[in-house]
DNA sequence: TATGTTTTGTACTGCACGATAAAGAATCTG
DNA sequence: CAGATTCTTTATCGTGCAGTACAAAACATA
């Protein structure tokens, strides 16, 4: 019963998000932030409360979309689990070589800044963490019962060493153009499985 | 031919690289670096030139210590080369647990914040990433004449997949306490050589 | 149209930032 | 000791920061 907003928030987020994806928290000033968003301070400090406050609900846009997405494709369905795996990363590998500024995983970034290892906002990050494992074991799982995949080691386990080599790859790719050697992680790492 | 420096660089540049690996470049304030240097600004402007160029030396000094020294840990000798590999990454957990302000490794950080994606430290990181590349493939080669690891894959992809693990593990070591999650990565990693 | 509520734009606040200037103190050379 | 040179200290610079105050504008309800 009032004046309506003239912006949509999820677009908002999304902008925000961006500016926080490529710059981190730190380095993201408010007047980036109004500028990407095309709002005013007053506006978007009515409607966030505080810089913040506004990261983390950049995180949880985050989560709800692209990492959604990763996890989507992760659900079991026909098909080579070997090849969803390394389409997995290939297509990672892809993304980040081809982004200029090499802004890689807002998830990854969050958990490296100081702003992102406490408080609500590291809490946000481990759950990613935590689904995507989750994601990871229960395809593994699939795998192995199909007997595609060596049982030789418990499916959370493996989905445990490929995650952390997805991730390493992923901050790999940050200060490398060498195509190559991250290709070798993948062959590395699916060979494992 | 004057007076002398009252403080000794290397300490300073101690003191600093501390600071930089808790906080990350952004989140440091030069007053920060005065009080844990004990140099006044001035004294700090006039030995350093510049917060960046103070952090440019911070890495350096980084790895001429302490990624240095885990090199040399890994330098080819007597004994088992999983078990180096293994006592590795599990000394590092043992170390990213223990430590409060999970600071992880500042060479991962660097590569995680904007302003280590380019110019001198990218190069820097990008350098630290292929010593530890190197070692890795050199150590893993001696463990694959003596029979000791499997020898389907070359050295060199090998010790790709080791690093990314590694650095994945030292991620995830930044936002979680389940020892056993990040175990269970060495495991997996470790069965895949 | 009148009233109440929310949003919006602008100007502003106080503060901390990175960096500098200048004067005095300490040391070396001769 | 005299002079040159470098370091230290202190005070300060201008800027940009996160956040706020407030009035005007836009809408919903009646």
């Amino acid at each position: 019963m009032a004046r309506p907003r003239e912006f949509s928030d999820t677009a908002v987020l999304d902008a925000a998000m961006e500016v926080f994806w490529e710059k981190g928290y730190e380095a993201t000033t408010t007047q980036d932030l109004c500028e990407c968003t095309g709002l005013g301070r007053g506006s978007l400090y009515n409607a966030f409360g505080s810089k913040h406050a506004l990261y983390e609900e950049a995180i949880k846009r985050y989560a709800s979309t692209r990492a959604a997405l990763q996890l989507q494709e992760l659900a079991p369905a026909g098909g080579s689990v070997r090849d969803r795996l390394r389409d997995l990363m290939v297509a990672m590998i892809d993304l980040d070589l081809e982004d200029r500024g090499r802004r890689g995983c807002l998830a990854l970034n969050a958990a490296s800044e100081a702003a992102g290892r406490s408080g609500e906002v590291a809490s946000l990050v481990q759950r990613q963490f935590k689904d995507l494992e989750e994601a990871l074991a229960v395809l593994i799982a699939v795998g192995q019962h199909a007997g595609e995949l060596s049982t030789s080691r418990p499916p959370l386990q493996a989905a445990r060493m490929f995650q952390s080599a997805y991730y390493g790859l992923r901050t790999l790719a940050k200060v490398t153009d060498d195509r190559q050697a991250l290709l070798d992680v993948v062959d590395g790492t699916i060979a494992a499985l």
